[in-house]
RNA sequence: GCGCGAUUAGCUCAGCUGGAUAGAGCGCUGGCCUCCGGAGCCAGAGGUCACAGGUUCGAAUCCUGUAUCGCGUACCA
């Protein structure tokens, strides 16, 4: 039990007992300002028209409140707020409570989340670009398991799409076979850029060649008339098409060469996984449903909500079915290939049958957002959203949790040259090098092991912060020294809050349970009710998918800390019983807390 | 053209089912270690919350319009 919660249920009592039983009450939130008191209830605002209605009301909600020992006292201010003031007691009672409980103190949910995240390309190095959606999805992963839900990871990775029929092309054009041996990966990405370069060049080549009124009426037409005329028939991308249709007929050459292709990316994902601690349950990319795509889009035309067009097959929509659906959903090509929309759709079914989920949350950046909303109108359409193994079901909730672009400051990083110095290891290795040299200078003393442990934890902690504290629907901007810093609202500010905890819970040596917190002094208070906030912060972070809010109330637990350590000495003081639950509350918080957005705390650093 | 999103301090960003005097980091100015860890703390300067209307006790937040920017707009993912 929070003291929001708490409090929101005595109001509720209140609100009955006074005589409005049946209004809506909102929750009890923090004041932001402590003058006005710790928490207040805005409900009575809502109960009156004019000015002297609303006060009264909120003095006949006051007069009911239900005895209690958490409010101290409270007051009706103004337009009819009601503040509350907590007691000490209660509120040092709830914060023991909730750090010694199985569950941490955050209140438990039941639901099962099947949660969609990261899904590289494969033939593509693991980038910055992937950063966002792998941390983000791992702390919305941690957070609703923190939350009690059943959470299914799944690594839906990009294994299946026309890339493939590119990089086929390619390889089998212009490969350097010495240069795979050396580092396969790199090769695999090079030949794909390759690619991509000559056929877009090809392209502005036909596109300048087009007729423009022509162009309107039927692009493929007429851009295939004036390739014919430019004897480039095929195009480079005709014939990645053609790869690709084989590879997806089951070609055993194109088949093998795809899982050449597959495991050298694999390889290097799972090195990132593991340093960054990010786990799946599942990692089921695009192929895992290759084989049941023609049946699936043969059942979906004979249901009749698939439909030929333009000699492909597509899902069309009306208004009906929702806003901003202008362009039906390709799910066949020409060539009787598949499309993303396609094994999208395929790993709906799966999960619905597999897992019963709740809630499908696909963590892909804003771009998608069109396709998202296509993908879920079809899935309706088709009743997948009510798939079960037997038995009604409600319908599940489909999220597109949407991210912005990560850009960088410099153009000089974006460009080519330094295209490469923006690969995932590269940047985690320049942060662990960066905080190695913090390391060596604030604590020689450590063993070089330790050092090195600290360092790693340090750098990846870092670089998933620089991430996280940030609103996940804004566009954030890369940059080497602001991103790395290791000073200000970072990974390493919180790190150190932990850590000095432990210092002084080291150097008491005894064994310190949370309990016999006296609150009295103000710093007490608001590092009190700082650490009961986090719990209630928890879930509203879940359910709007920005783990920042995690990240700012750790943040603000930590300051709140570090004026903390100015005015109360802990180790001798006559509160010191007191004090050093109330720093072991914070260092198991603050881990727990840290845990939650995936980054670890060093016991010392 | 249509759709989605954005616009808050010099810079990077919080603030979101409407709440009280709009916050943080960086940078800038000036202070603070005989004391459990200074990877820190305190104070200060810095704002027409893009603009114009509207809704109401109350708007950065909701609605309408305008401007600017970004992204998307069926055979890529």
């Amino acid at each position: 039990m929070t003291l929001a919660s708490a409090l929101t249920a005595l109001v509720n009592q209140a609100v009955d007992t006074a005589g409005f039983a049946g209004q809506a009450v909102p929750p009890v939130v923090p004041t932001n300002n402590p003058e006005h008191g710790d928490y207040q209830s805005n409900v009575a605002l809502r109960l009156g028209r004019s000015l002297d209605e609303k006060i009264e009301a909120a003095g006949r909600i006051v007069a009911s409140l239900p005895a209690n020992d958490l409010i101290e006292s409270c007051e009706v201010v103004k337009p009819g707020f009601i503040n509350f003031r907590l007691s000490p007691v209660g509120m040092a009672r709830t914060l023991e409570a909730a750090a010694n409980s199985a569950t941490n103190g955050v209140p438990q949910h039941g639901g099962t989340l099947v949660i969609d995240f990261s899904s590289p390309n494969i033939a593509k190095r693991f980038h910055v670009g992937h950063l966002r959606s792998t941390v983000i999805g791992d702390a919305i992963h941690r957070i609703y398991e923190a939350c009690g839900w059943r959470v299914v990871a799944d690594n839906h990775l990009g294994d299946w799409g026309t890339q493939f029929g590119k990089l086929i092309v390619a390889w089998n054009e212009w490969r350097d076979e010495l240069a795979y041996e050396e580092d396969p990966i790199h090769e695999v990405q090079r030949l794909y850029q390759h690619f991509n370069q000559v056929a877009d060049d090809e392209d502005a080549v036909i596109k300048a060649q087009c007729d423009e009124d022509a162009l309107k009426e039927d692009v493929v037409a007429e851009m295939t008339r004036v390739a014919k005329e430019l004897r480039l028939f095929p195009t480079w991308s005709d014939r990645a098409r053609e790869e690709t249709a084989k590879l997806q007929r089951g070609d055993p050459a194109n088949i093998a060469l795809w899982e050449k292709f597959v495991d050298a990316s694999m390889r290097e994902f799972d090195a990132i996984y593991a340093r960054m601690g990010v786990e799946f349950d599942e990692t089921l990319g695009e192929s895992a449903y290759r084989n049941e795509l023609q049946d699936l889009v043969d059942e979906w035309v004979a249901a009749g909500v698939a439909e030929e067009s333009q000699g492909a097959i597509v899902i069309p929509f009306t208004k009906a079915d929702g806003k901003g659906l202008s362009a039906p959903l390709l799910v066949r090509k020409r060539d009787g290939s598949a499309l993303y929309g396609t094994t999208d759709l395929a790993t709906i079914k799966h999960r619905m049958l597999s897992w019963a989920p709740d809630r499908i949350v696909y963590v892909v950046d804003s771009r998608q957002q069109g396709h998202f909303r296509q993908v879920f109108a079809a899935a309706k359409k088709l009743g997948y959203d009510r798939l079960s193994n037997g038995g009604e079901r409600e319908p599940v909730h489909f999220e597109h949790a949407w991210f912005g672009t990560l850009r960088f400051a410099d153009g000089a990083i974006a460009s080519t040259r330094a295209g490469a110095t923006a690969n995932l290891v590269d940047v985690l290795d320049q942060a662990v090098g960066r905080a190695r040299a913090v390391v060596e200078q604030k604590s020689d003393h450590l063993p070089e092991d330790e050092k090195a442990a600290i360092a790693e934890i340090v750098g990846v902690g870092t670089v998933k912060y620089f991430d996280l504290r940030q609103n996940p629907q804004s566009d954030i901007t890369f940059d080497w020294d602001e991103s790395l810093a290791l000073n200000g609202n970072t990974a390493v500010y919180l790190m150190y809050a932990h850590a000095r905890c432990r210092s002084i819970l080291r150097n008491a040596e005894r064994d310190v349970p949370v309990s016999g917190i006296v609150v009295s002094h103000a710093l007490e208070r608001e590092l009190v009710l700082a650490l009961n906030r986090l719990r209630e912060v928890v879930w509203e972070s879940a359910e709007t998918y920005r783990p920042n809010l995690v990240a700012d109330q750790l943040y603000t637990i930590a300051s709140v800390l570090a004026r903390f350590w100015n005015d109360c000495r802990v180790l001798g003081s006559d509160e010191e019983g007191s004090r050093l639950a109330l720093v072991r509350a914070t260092a198991d918080s603050m881990r727990f807390g840290l845990g939650l957005l995936g980054i670890d705390a060093p016991e010392r650093m």
